[in-house]
DNA sequence: CGCGCAGTTCAAAAAAACTTGAACAATCCG
DNA sequence: CGGATTGTTCAAGTTTTTTTGAACTGCGCG
């Protein structure tokens, strides 16, 4: 649970300084949302390169192994923050950044956010089917009313979520 | 980077039935925002409780350790989630959870979100620096758009948390 | 076919995050 | 004071998460 860490040094010395900037501004980045800095460390050089890039390039720019950057960029296209690039007479695929803020949090919502809340109203349901068993009706009206401010939270939640995208989405 | 596990068991089996449930359901939120699991077994447990509670209730009724218990409840004083109760005969502090949700999310965004988005700025200020060094005219050109976009990008999260907060606060 | 390259998978290793517990500090009160 | 009680700190231990790398799959082409 820390909060910014002395330096966050990237690992890659085969990058301009720019490159580590930027690649250090998105490993923060996606630490903060709770994702892994190998995420950062390939959508910030797709971010900030001119070409599209294969995996072969994230590798090897990045420093990393095989099996992270395509772990990586499988959740990347999943959160669609990373599409194929096209038209490239070539056997391997290249990728290019999404770089349209909306997207990005829909697909980060989509897969990250929405999932915890479902589950969040699942469980509060049984939650309240426990409560109202309790024995002692004092008791059973402030857990009433205990659980039915978490089942406000939750509704607040929902609500929210398009409200942002749609904010942040110009 | 897990979406919903399996189940997350509790360890403390001297909880009722509903306050694993409620704890529980408290570990996955915490998770969700990235924080430790004791902060949301600490939390679950004071909102579902009648009376407020102190260190050792904790300790004893969560199975935690003294450690764990102490930099918890410290953690959730500094993110406002939960204050000492007062007028209780008794030398040792008993905590209640702060249970408005405008609150939980002001400290939130103040201690976890701010910290970050500040020091991001920071940082995007250097890499504007770098970028402005580069040679070629049409790369930087193409830099000063990306990194123009980054610093929207940050601007539209400082604007949408003061909103955020407004909007979830009733 | 069958070779060679692009990419995926997953068990094991490494790194990061969290928790523990014992020593320490602070406070209360007789 | 001085012993007892409450709470904090932090190095070491544990758990969880992430990364690695080697084996594997799939595909295109000669």
């Amino acid at each position: 649970m820390d909060t910014l860490p002395p330096e966050s040094q990237t690992r890659a010395l085969g990058l301009t300084p720019l490159q580590r900037q930027v690649v250090d501004f998105f490993v923060d980045g996606v630490r903060v949302l709770g994702l892994p800095r190998s995420l950062g460390e390939i959508y910030g050089l797709l971010f900030i390169s001119t070409e599209p890039l294969s995996l072969d390039d994230l590798v090897r720019d990045l420093g990393i192994s095989k099996g992270s950057a395509s772990q990586g960029l499988k959740t990347l296209r999943t959160l669609g923050a990373v599409r194929e690039a096209t038209g490239n007479g070539d056997r391997r695929t290249y990728y290019e950044p999404a770089v349209d803020l909306k997207k990005l949090v829909g697909g980060f919502i989509r897969e990250q956010v929405r999932p915890h809340l479902d589950s969040g109203k699942n469980k509060l349901q049984s939650i309240a089917e426990t409560a109202s068993l309790s024995a002692d009706p004092v008791e059973r009206e402030f857990l009433a009313d205990r659980i039915q401010r978490l089942e406000s939270w939750m509704n607040r939640g929902s609500k929210v979520l398009p409200m942002l995208q749609k904010i942040l989405g110009q």
